[in-house]
RNA sequence: GGAGAGGUGGCAGAGUGGUCGAAUGUACCUGACUCGAAAUCAGGCGUACGUGCGAGCGUACCGAGGGUUCGAAUCCCUCCCUCUCCGCCA
């Protein structure tokens, strides 16, 4: 969420800002219900202050024992008045809340100008492909043989769903189990444990709500009918980890937060038919391990560029060649002032393809959760959020399977994930 | 699922219709005393929003949402959460 002060005070420039992020704010509708706001809050609040104080009068009237009729009869005619003026305050209110729900955040300046993901810059390229001296298959056809079985997910839950199997199942596990090593034993994040369902009150917190309901999965208790409250299953661990903040103030000292989970994600991908059908690189579930960071608003971009940084050694360590691109204006996420992306060479696709998302949310996330800390000056002060995959465990494995796929079908094991297989290093039929 | 007890400021804990944004204790901050500290004494110390250049002023908030009333932390209704015991359960 926007600040409602920068709307107030400057905005043209904030709707050009915008308008590099394909978002168009109708700035004259704004200016009219701000203007009606201010008029109708005013008139609330001086009724409120009128009928408290002669509430006031009557009470020590009473106690005197004198005649309060007189008071009674003044106060009475208020009522009518002081209701509608409630009414309409609340309902433009309304208004300007769900539009300040539904404005996405300002880029920083930082980042290009672009329309959409053909303008992302690519900032480095780190590992050089392998040269194969065989016709490369992608991870479907080397994951089948050893334990990737697209038909029984299909069978169970429908299309995008997979089931692992034998030492594929271990691979995924023993990448996520690797990442989660590295980022907490490593790079100093705390291992969190999460829930995977989660109210509306999170969601609106870090921005799914109220616009990106349909990307959602619900879920309904069983019960009574009127129990049956509507629920999500989470899309990233971002909205659980960075939602432990909401409503607190922070202590200074307390910063930086650096926060980690592995947890399954859930996405409808409604809109996304007939993208990346084949294979694991679109899942409606699939697991990831999430970093989050609180940080004071001065560290965040330094903290953004370490961040990616994290990501990047778990790529490193795993050795797949990867680059990092900086997304333009157009292409970024709803609630990011600034996204580094990592991309994984895939030999199979002969391109990168991304594999981690890195934001800055600044404010955007904390204001709406109100999620803040006490500064050097005893000042409340919003916190900056930023979450990052670290990575992202389905497309991993589908970046090992592809990266160290053997012309006999087989899998070489990356080294740093040889301790989880008993020290083995191949995997086959 | 059954029975009961609760949810008030950072924490503890008063407060059953008006002088309550809220006693008191504790924690914390500032000052005094002290060589320094402890103890003691004095003062300060919630959040959000509105308004004003500003000191300030105003409004709202006692789990959440409704209701009664001139007036609600306090009365009524609905919901949520926590705790204890029993049952079931990984």
């Amino acid at each position: 969420m926007l600040d409602i002060n920068l709307l107030r005070s400057d905005i043209d420039a904030i709707a050009s800002r915008l308008a590099s992020r394909g978002y168009t704010l109708d700035t004259c509708t704004f200016n009219q219900l701000e203007a009606e706001r201010k008029a109708l809050q005013t008139r609330m609040q001086d009724l409120q202050a009128k009928r408290n104080a002669s509430s006031k009068q009557i009470g020590e009237a009473k106690r005197k024992g004198e005649d309060v009729s007189a008071i009674m009869a003044e106060v009475a005619s208020l009522g009518d008045e002081l209701k509608a003026a409630e009414q309409g305050f609340e309902a433009v209110q309304a208004r300007l809340d769900d539009w300040l729900l539904s404005m996405p955040n300002l880029a920083h300046e930082s980042v290009p100008l672009g329309g959409n993901e053909n303008d992302n810059v690519e900032v480095r390229r780190v590992g050089t492909p392998r040269q194969f001296d065989f016709t490369v298959k992608d991870h479907v056809d080397i994951g089948t043989p050893l334990g990737l079985d697209f038909d029984t997910g299909a069978k169970l839950s429908g299309a995008r769903f997979s089931v692992l199997k034998g030492d594929i199942a271990r691979l995924h596990r023993a990448l996520a189990q690797f990442m989660l090593n590295t980022h907490t034993g490593e790079h100093g994040y705390i291992e969190h444990y999460t829930p995977y369902i989660v109210n509306d009150t999170p969601l609106f917190g870090t921005g799914q709500l109220p616009k990106f309901a349909d990307d959602m999965f619900k879920v309904l208790k069983g019960g009574d009918e009127e129990d049956r409250v509507e629920q999500y299953l989470i899309s990233t661990s971002e909205i659980t980890l960075t939602n432990t903040v909401s409503n607190s103030i922070l202590k200074a000292e307390e910063l930086p937060l650096k926060l980690t989970a592995h947890s399954p994600c859930f996405r409808s991908e409604a809109g996304s038919y007939g993208r990346d059908t084949r294979g694991m690189i679109r899942q409606h579930q699939f697991d990831k391990v999430e970093m989050v960071r609180i940080e004071k608003p001065e560290h965040s971009y330094a903290a953004l560029e370490e961040m990616v940084g994290h990501a990047e050694n778990i790529l490193k360590a795993l050795e797949l060649p990867y680059r990092v691109i900086t997304l333009c204006t157009g292409d970024m996420g709803f609630g990011a002032a600034k996204t580094y992306d990592l991309e994984v060479w895939l030999p199979a696709q002969n391109t990168y393809r991304e594999i981690s998302s890195c934001s800055n949310c600044e404010a955007f996330q904390a204001r709406r959760m109100l999620a803040r800390f006490k500064d050097e000056n005893g000042k409340n002060q919003l916190v900056h959020t930023l979450n990052g995959s670290g990575l992202a465990v389905g497309r991993a494995l589908v970046a090992v399977l592809e990266n160290y796929q053997n012309a006999d079908g087989s899998v070489t094991i990356p080294t740093v994930l040889r301790p989880y297989f008993g020290g083995r290093d191949k995997i086959s039929r």
